[in-house]
DNA sequence: CGAATAGTGTCTATAAGACATTATACT
DNA sequence: AGTATAATGTCTTATAGACACTATTCG
């Protein structure tokens, strides 16, 4: 253990979102198509690296939101998923990257013309199936993301993240089985969410038409922990836990 | 968007480790005292830079824990907790540390004359109640870090790395009480644990005794994941998961 | 024997899942 | 009327929690 005066080795620290969404009652993710090598026209996640080195991370995250997907960097669920610093990751050299997750309601597509061009909408299934392949490691992150939402709709309100300032009770439940990728029971749904104390309140009694009974319609609640939790059921293919990036 | 050539801004990269035991049914987490400036004398969680730039970050981790707690890394469970870059956190400079959680079986105290010389185990409860303060940010690293294995117990096998090769099942059930901060009934904890298939499984009948009836010897089963999983009793002060570090 | 710890059983309250019915809008 | 969606109710079954008892070692 030598006492030389010993610098630590400099790395670039990049920051990667898994921008999540529902569109036509599908998951899907936020994807940019690359301009420039390495991985030159494959889809990646937006992101970047720091811009100086006085930048926060969660500010380098909410930059990247603001200027590769034009998001209002205010009304959306943000948190972070964890630091990717395997050796081969990127062929450029040594970038650890900070992947973290977001999640905004129903949005239209990205406008062409602005910054977040060359963004789409992406379902998530089409990278899940290997339809679609990503830059980097980032079918590892966007799985993580992904799981990451999935076992937090369980005991945090992020569902009504996925929604605008007001929703009804199916347009919850279809966050909740897109997510899940599974079909809920309507009527044992709503009372299960009617039953956690402070997760949704009745806002005003509103309506909104599609050509049956009028819903009535809810914001967030104050609570964000939920209890008692929505059991996600117990699916034939239970993802395990990834133990480390 | 200018297209000048441009570099990204180096950053530091550090490793600090949360490592959890069990000593006489309390948790315990190591911590080192600091030898030099900033927060000199103060005690901190073990952790250093990364030693080289073709360093995994993982591997860093593993490192520490070999150098600074003297514990074998192959026996223990090791994961990431996430990244920590707050822009004050480090009088030195720019400074992200990306913090592990590691969970080890009880231990004897780390020897005096070894690299782990300096290191003691420290009852959280001592930090969580401010009777010891930590250097850096390393209070709110060690929280999550504790929060992490408070909800992991529920659905993954990670108690049964706090026993060692072999536990009863009061063992185990010392190690849910004493993260959770709970007690627990015996016959209702036994007849769940024994009811989850594949968590634990019988090790040959040996035996252990210490005055009563012997126990039955157990290992940790192929499944690390719990189902129907542990249920962590409502407790008065539910600790609301933290948004981003 | 009595003390101490291990293991098993039984009852009850509560929550989950399946399913039927009523309510209120639209064309 | 007929159709579509919202909301509420009932029944059954599984699970959680409280609690009593038997079993096996020790001194």
């Amino acid at each position: 253990m030598p006492d030389t005066p010993w610098t630590p080795p400099p790395v670039l620290l990049a920051v990667d979102l898994v921008i999540l969404t529902l569109r036509s009652a599908q998951l899907h993710v936020l994807l940019v198509e690359r301009g420039i090598e390495p991985y030159r026209g494959r889809h990646a996640l937006p992101g970047g690296f720091l811009s100086h080195a006085d930048e926060d991370l969660t500010a380098a995250a909410r930059r990247e939101l603001r200027e590769e997907a034009n998001l209002d960097e205010a009304r959306l669920h943000l948190e972070q998923l964890g630091a990717y610093g395997a050796l081969g990751r990127d062929p450029r050299g040594r970038v650890v990257s900070v992947a973290y997750l977001a999640v905004a309601p129903g949005l239209p597509e990205p406008e062409a013309g602005t910054d977040a061009a060359g963004a789409a909408w992406v379902p998530v299934h089409d990278v899940e199936a290997r339809h679609l392949e990503l830059a980097f490691d980032h079918r590892q992150i966007l799985a993580d993301g992904i799981e990451r939402a999935r076992t937090k709709l369980e005991k945090s309100s992020l569902a009504a993240a996925f929604c605008g300032e007001t929703f009804t009770i199916a347009e919850l439940q279809q966050v909740y089985e897109a997510v899940w990728g599974t079909r809920l029971d309507p009527r044992n749904f709503y009372r299960k969410v009617r039953g956690i104390p402070g997760f949704i309140v009745p806002a005003g009694s509103q309506r909104r038409t599609t050509g049956g009974r009028p819903a009535q319609l809810f914001r967030r609640g104050p609570q964000t922990v939920l209890f008692p939790p929505l059991n996600r059921p117990p699916s034939q293919t239970p993802t395990p836990p990834r133990t480390d990036p």
